[in-house]
RNA sequence: GCCGUGGUGGCGGAAUUGGUAUACGCGUACGCCUCAGAAGCGUAUCCUGCAAGGGUUGAGGGUUCGAGUCCCUCCCACGGCACCA
């Protein structure tokens, strides 16, 4: 260790001890002489250890939470613990302990952990979401959106991870994964308990948009959420059998209603598709002809698990036969099929399939020898200003070898394109385009292979005759027969304007560029369904039309109607797990769900169970083993009487949490009104990425629908969130114990002092960014150094007082400090004590009070370190009051900083010669043009540039820039 | 595939938002100190060149007196969504 070291174990006991003892970290909500700041980190899970996570998690916004103290606002800072979860049962399991203390004795050790950061969190507002005080209100909570029917029993297919034996949120799925364990999730139909976050999907969109989060995550969240417009479409079934006529139940004719985003291409739907779940094929299984094929595509597709089924892009499906759906915009009657690749879950579970326009429906109709009816002609190139019509003709000419027959113009004329020219008036497009390539490529043997249903319209400008065209252009294909050539018909005029050029498809792909031909090139070598817009055909009434402005009308017309529709699912709350809140809901006997009535919460969670997995019975909590429970609710609410089993999902007790931290304690309330009304929004939020969609998603959604019930005061609940990177192991790798890679914080902490754990996190990046920062102990080491160096300097302090470079050194880096700080770049903020500190180094002694604003300035990031600076070297200061004996240095104010200060009586600047930097000189930066020309001038290397020469132009940005052009 | 974010030395990363690119730190090299090592201290460290000089922010083009920063095309990495009609 250093020779000027510190004894890193010695100064953080007695800070600690210092701060409990003047007890500065308890803040008083109802202060209303300082401006309120709420900040707020994610409460840990118990889960017995703190990891180097933790310490990047809460230690580096203790950075800022003491920056705002000294800042002079009354700071919320509190912590709490995500109690109920998973590992807890699981380790009750394994090694037959009771959940309630694994928990109580891990969160013990952490608090002690925790206190070892030297946070300056408010122990004081702790909540403890396994706690019966903090559950009761969990329990009133969803009493509340029971009752306002946001939250709902319903049978629904859900996700269930056959390894944690319970129900999953959507959201806890990854890649068909559980996000806990990793299991491939099943799909069960199950009756569950859900919120109906659905009900919030459009205001959790719209008030995202305000909000001063990175982009990514807002547009996580906006993914998630998944809206689109479009239309609800009806199609009626008929039998196929007799003509058209309506096959009908006791509630009517039957009819398909499907989602579409295109209903503009209605014209085009040559089939339909239901889902296998879909339940009209239930009703309509008597009349099909091959139900037994029906059958078993249902069964097949119901034994795949969602990921197997989107795994295998290859289509399949049954058509159900006996039945046929009627196109209300064509009147024809067009086949249904029941395939997989619609989801039963998305829209209304049945789509209308447009082949000619949509690739899923395009890969099904392929492979089921579908029609397919072009209902949109692309529109390609640059918009024009009333272009004058045109008719025109592209071909493409393949030869036998596969390879397209291309015009390569003379570089000056353009790039390399197909076989066109102008339609003649009445003449069949196949011959005119056959006479066109022979008069201009001279092959004659040509066989027409397809000409395209569609047509492209191309505008385009002619500078050549200075006008605007559209071009409306019949696609041709055609195969050369043989290589055979006819000279002679070559036109005379044409000659030597370009070259001809057989090429394959993909060479032609990478030279063609203009618009029309790229199109008409793919149309005839790798068709691709055409998804963009453009003009209606096929289309009855509606030929020609743009079919944006159509859209409307359209669906109109159909009788249909314009709807939104969204993504996410509701949110399903129920688990079948013990270590959870108790659902507050009971069964009369004939199976109706009631509400625990208020005065018996909290619903307490039964003791008496047997943890074992499935010991609940199938797809039951362990919670149904308790005799307890039973006779609880018969004893309340009298015979046949039964409890719900299963517990909340824990992301419902995480998403009040930072609502009861204003009023912790309370027992007759969730919260405190008016302390809410003070208080929130949460100013800061700092949490992790992996949160986006759930923990985020989830607290907005019950914030809005606490805000609908008048229970909290704003609709958002976080103004500012801050989402941090990962520390991974030395090794680059994401720590994890099997690959031997974890730091132990608290065996550094033990060797270099927390301090220096804090500093070297800080240092490693920006805080708010996604980056990945591997652990390297040289930094660690350095950073321990770098707190010697300051420790050190307090051997040279001298009772002078700064002279002016000092003040302007000290004034810039708390200027900077504090504004990195307030961005959470802490990184730079400590570059910058960095810098200082060197420059007081260089110093033969050192002011006093210039080291007491470093130490200042220090205190958020070292809080011992500063503590015991402050204390050891009986600091005192001309612009402050300080009384060591009593205060703490984390009770002091941020330095004021003397603007003036700030900008420096003589900067150094470059001087640039045509751009490029040349030299440079050293004057006010408010210094005139013609003071710093004539300095430049005086410059030998500018000199030397200029030549003697005199500058043209000068370009003088004050204390930037001086560009000389000459 | 779509959307988002980013690409700067051997490494983590700076750059006041269009004005001296590579701050700060790590690493490395050499030197001092030492019987010796560790620690500490000092010097150097984007590339090329003996030097003068020239070049450099993923690649290419553009706007500008001036571009890491703005615009276009492309490549790569990370993250999100993905048969969502």
């Amino acid at each position: 260790m250093a020779k000027n070291s510190f004894d890193h174990q010695e100064i953080e006991k007695k800070a600690q001890a210092k701060w409990e003892a003047l007890n500065i970290y308890e803040s008083d909500l109802t202060d209303t002489t300082k401006d309120p700041f709420y900040l707020l980190f994610e409460f840990p899970y118990p889960s017995g250890d703190l990891h180097v996570g933790h310490w990047y998690a809460f230690a580096l916004t203790d950075i800022y939470a003491r920056f705002l103290r000294m800042k002079g606002k009354n700071v919320l800072f509190p912590i709490g613990f995500d109690a109920f979860g998973l590992p807890a049962e699981n380790a009750a399991i394994k090694n037959g302990v009771n959940p309630r203390d694994w928990t109580y004795a891990n969160m013990e050790r952490m608090r002690a952990q925790i206190r070892t950061m030297g946070t300056s969190v408010d122990w004081n507002k702790e909540v403890v979401t396994c706690s019966p005080e903090y559950y009761k209100w969990t329990q009133w909570l969803f009493a509340k959106l029971y009752e306002h029917k946001l939250a709902e029993r319903r049978n629904a297919s859900v996700k269930w991870c056959p390894h944690d034996l319970t129900v999953l949120a959507n959201e806890q799925v990854i890649d068909g994964h559980c996000e806990r364990c990793g299991s491939v999730v099943e799909e069960k139909f199950l009756t569950q308990w859900f919120l109906k976050i659905t009900e919030y999907a459009e205001r959790l969109l719209t008030d995202l948009e305000p909000l001063p989060w990175r982009e990514d995550i807002k547009d996580a969240q906006r993914a998630w959420i998944g809206k689109s417009e479009g239309a609800k479409l009806r199609f009626q079934v008929v039998n196929a059998d007799t003509a058209m006529a309506p096959i009908s139940s006791a509630e009517g004719s039957t009819a398909i209603e499907v989602f579409t985003t295109r209903p503009d291409t209605i014209f085009g739907a040559t089939y339909v598709v239901l889902a296998p779940e879909h339940a009209l094929i239930d009703t309509l299984m008597p009349v099909f002809t091959n139900a037994d094929a029906v059958n078993a595509y249902r069964e097949t597709t119901a034994r795949k698990t969602e990921r197997e089924r989107s795994e295998n892009k290859e289509k399949t499906g049954v058509r159900l036969e006996g039945v046929m759906a009627v196109n209300p915009a064509t009147l024809k009657e067009i086949p249904i099929y029941v395939a997989d690749y619609v989801l039963g879950s998305y829209g209304t579970g049945a789509v209308m399939a447009v082949p000619a326009h949509d690739e899923r429906d395009f890969a099904f109709a392929q492979k089921f020898d579908l029609p397919i009816v072009h209902v949109i002609d692309p529109v390609t190139g640059e918009k024009q200003e009333n272009p004058t019509d045109k008719a025109k003709i592209v071909a493409l000419v393949e030869n036998a070898k596969g390879e397209v027959l291309t015009i390569h113009w003379k570089p000056e004329l353009g790039g390399r394109l197909l076989v066109g020219g102008t339609a003649e008036e009445g003449e069949e497009a196949s011959v005119t385009a056959a006479r066109e390539i022979t008069e201009e490529t001279g092959y004659a043997d040509l066989e027409l292979v397809e000409q395209a249903d569609e047509q492209v319209h191309h505008e385009y400008f002619a500078f050549s005759k200075n006008k605007a065209w559209i071009a409306h252009s019949t696609l041709l294909h055609f195969k050369l027969k043989s290589e055979k050539q006819n000279e002679q018909a070559l036109e005379e005029d044409e000659k030597g304007k370009f070259t001809v050029e057989w090429v394959t498809p993909e060479v032609a792909a990478r030279e063609i560029h203009d618009e029309l031909h790229e199109y008409v090139l793919q149309r005839f070598t790798n068709y691709q369904p055409y998804t963009g817009n453009g003009l209606l055909r096929n289309s009855g009434s509606f030929d020609g039309r743009s079919n944006q402005e159509v859209m409307n009308e359209i669906v109109a017309a159909v009788g249909g109607e314009i709807t939104t529709n969204y993504r996410i699912r509701d949110w399903l709350v129920s688990r079948q797990r013990y270590w959870g809140c108790p659902i507050p809901v009971v069964y009369d006997p004939e199976g109706n769900a009631h509400l625990v009535p208020t005065e018996h919460l909290p619903w307490l969670l039964p003791e008496d169970v047997d943890f074992t997995p499935g010991a609940g019975g199938a797809g039951n909590s362990p919670l149904a083993t308790s005799k307890e429970l039973k006779e609880r609710v018969e004893r309340l609410f009298g015979e046949g009487w039964t409890p719900e089993y299963d517990t909340l999902d824990t992301f419902v007790d995480s998403s009040w949490y930072f609502l009861r931290y204003l009023d912790s304690k309370d027992d007759h309330d969730f919260s405190d009104p008016a302390m809410m009304k003070q208080w929130l929004p949460v100013n800061r939020y700092a949490g992790g990425a992996e949160h986006t969609t759930m923990h985020l998603l989830y607290a907005r959604f019950f914030q809005k629908a606490l805000f609908d019930l008048a229970l909290v005061p704003t609709a958002e609940p976080f103004f500012e969130r801050y989402n941090r990177g990962l520390v991974m192991g030395p090794d680059g790798q994401k720590m994890s114990k099997s690959k031997g890679n974890v730091i132990n914080p608290d065996e550094v902490v033990e060797k270099y002092g927390a301090d220096t754990v804090r500093m070297y996190l800080a240092f490693l990046g920006p805080y708010n960014e996604p980056g990945n920062y591997p652990w390297k102990p040289e930094g660690v080491f350095a950073m321990r150094k770098f707190l010697d160096r300051i420790v050190a300097l307090s051997q040279r302090l001298s009772d002078e007082e700064p002279n002016d470079a000092t003040l302007r050194a000290l004034a810039k880096a708390t200027e900077k400090v504090a504004l990195d700080t307030e961005r959470f770049k802490l990184n730079t903020a400590i570059s910058t004590l960095m810098v200082l500190t060197n420059e007081l180094e260089a110093l033969a002694s050192v002011p006093k009070s210039a080291y007491l604003q470093l130490v200042t300035i220090l205190a958020p990031y070292a809080p011992h370190v500063a503590e015991y600076l402050f204390e050891s070297t009986q600091l005192t200061s001309t612009h402050t009051e300080i009384d060591s004996a009593g205060t703490s240095i984390h009770q002091q104010l941020w330095p004021e900083v003397d603007e003036a200060m700030l900008t420096s009586e003589t900067i150094t600047m470059g001087v640039q010669i045509a751009g490029k930097r040349r030299g440079e000189v050293t004057l006010s930066p408010e210094a005139s043009e013609e003071e710093a020309l004539a300095a430049a001038l005086g410059v030998p290397e500018v000199q030397k540039y200029l030549e003697g020469r005199l500058p043209a132009r000068v370009i003088y940005v004050p204390g930037r820039i001086l560009n000389l052009i000459l």
